[in-house]
DNA sequence: CATGAATGAGAATTCATTCAT
DNA sequence: AATGAATGAATTCTCATTCAT
């Protein structure tokens, strides 16, 4: 019983959010492990002694987002129902996720390009299986095309599409001046199924038609 | 005579090139200003003289990048086009541009969120640029929405679509093995204008079609 | 056990006695960390460590002597004693502190006309109280002229008087070659204190007397 | 005839006037040539090619400063006066000349104990001129002993007295709020011509007369 | 488990000087 | 006489990690 009561979180956990947080805010090469270890409220040496380096907590959020992810997946690909309800559904939960756990999936997202050596073979393992879940979504879905430029193309730019909020980060609260509460999530999710489904064209229809109804 | 013949550009140029080839491939932060120096064959102390600092590089290829942009859309917004082809033409015209200038493009946008603290203040500066041509962009062809809301979605949403081939960068390739030709950019253009304005039931729709005729 | 014996000081004491012995020698500007470093005998990160950087080690010297300073005032203002006794005393004890720490009281001494940017909010701070401490010395042994412009001129040059040994440093031994010993010293505290009660012509005639009376 | 008119001064002379300033104010090994160089208003290369380095115009400055003090001297001394106005006026034209020279004067005196090892041997030379110039104002005045001891401390005593209100720079103004104009210096020439013959209560006995006879 | 001291490599930047023009 | 580019060494400081306690 290392805690008196557990209101605080366990070190470990204390660094991965630590770690999170800051990779998110600043990239994770700008960030120091004293930095993070003064966050958490930890000694540094335990930063090595948990995650056997700075690289490890990159590695564990990564692998907690794809935890997350696959079974968003799972779920939604285990029933059996209509593509255009099934993509809305995963839009909606990755939505969902992002917006339980932003720091922790824009880490995942936006550190992935990130070229540290010793990451290249372990990101290409996990890429590989994102692209699988697509992969078996748009099929399910009835959208997905049996050509390889074409999947090219369109699996990052849905990839982009849905996580485009957390990929632009802070600047749009800054620019756009908006309150991010849960309605806004919600216009944010619906908005973004439409866009992927129907495009600009599609969006104004509905957008026109919810004024003419009013 | 300085050089023997002008086949090799003047440092400053070669600097901005190393740099950007190298925060393309492993993120601003994790390069260092002698690893620039190195690839660009100039001494270290040339970097402050030239940029007065490694971020002064970074500066350079963000504001050449909004050169280029800008002259893109001032280019197709001169013309008084029809709303879908003006898209489609902005589209094409910001693909050639990352096309011929893939790495720039690439630290120019994914940089772009990285938070040192005194880039703030440009960055800001820099997006607010980009943010107003889309708007105009927008209004142009009619598609321009006038909720705060709805922009802070679409105009992310625009931009990370377009770019979405650029910011998974080399992985694309690697996982599904496409050869990145004029041919492969042309289909990529048609594609995300497709995308952007009619989504995915649009392109599936289109591509049966094209399947039935043929 | 982390020293066979302790005959060796601390590491952070061994830096700051190398850092005031190179700051008395060649000025602050002129001096290393590694150089401090190495005649510690300690890595160079550790100035970093102890003191927050190379600025650290000066502004630690400069507390030092001016709470040994503090002391000097404190004490002898304590006892209710003839104000030329009491100078004579202050006069003595401020030679003693110089005997027994001359690096340090030359570092804190030369080094604060600095003008380093960082410097300036904590040298007038400094400033002032050394300042305030001679005006309480003067006011109690009445010899405090209250008129601005005569303290402007009667405080820096006692300060400047009695430091005069130590403001000319090493010059001394090499041009008039004398002994720096207990005797010289007691001889210099005697000297200083003469010249600053009754001058030149006091000191001439206490010479002369003993002449006289040898 | 290089310009258009001899309003400006010439190159050589900027460079001095621009280093004596910043050597007053950071210290000599605070300050860089490039600095130096961008106040003068001439190329950096042009500090070398007059100079040949940043140590040759401190030398050119301390030894400017020797001629002027030299001059005092022989101008003094060549007259048969009285001893205690000998003093006076040597004290008084001091004064004056760092009135008129303030950072040349306390570039000259504060950088001297600057121990760059290529400078010892020229501030050992200067430093006995210097010393000699002193002797035989003292020896005439009768104000000289002849013991080594002595010497050693009343030389740098008095040194430092006459010039104490340049060690002390720009605090004087900043502590104790006075006006440096032409009164000032009047009468801190005439105060430490006082305090230097006959000390504190010398200075107390006079300004009680003065107040007396008011 | 946890700590604080210590390390050595590497970071960016600035330095005084030189050289060809 | 003057320039601006270029150099290589030296600057301070920070890094992630280790180790004895």
């Amino acid at each position: 019983m290392p805690k008196e009561d557990t209101l605080e979180k366990e070190p470990k956990e204390r660094i991965l959010e630590a770690g999170a947080l800051l990779f998110a805010t600043k990239g994770y090469a700008a960030v120091g492990v004293r930095e993070i270890a003064e966050l958490a409220g930890v000694n540094v040496a335990m930063i090595s002694y948990y995650f056997s380096g700075k690289a490890g907590i990159l590695k564990e959020i990564i692998l907690r987002y794809f935890d997350e992810v696959k079974g968003i997946y799972d779920k939604v690909l285990a029933q059996n129902i209509e593509p255009e309800i099934a993509l809305k559904t995963i839009v909606k939960e990755l939505v969902n996720l992002m917006k339980k756990k932003t720091i922790f999936c824009k880490v995942a997202i936006t550190e992935m390009p990130f070229n540290l050596p010793e990451f290249m073979e372990f990101k290409a393992e996990v890429a590989r299986r994102h692209i699988d879940y697509i992969k078996q979504g748009l099929q399910l879905i009835k959208l997905f095309v049996d050509d390889n430029r074409y999947n090219s193309i369109i699996t990052p730019a849905a990839i982009s599409l849905i996580f485009s909020h957390f990929l632009f980060g802070p600047f749009i609260q800054k620019v756009w001046n908006v309150e991010l509460d849960e309605n806004y999530y919600n216009l944010y999710s619906e908005t973004i199924s439409t866009l992927l489904l129907e495009g600009l064209t599609g969006l104004i229809k509905k957008l026109n038609n919810k004024g003419e109804t009013k």
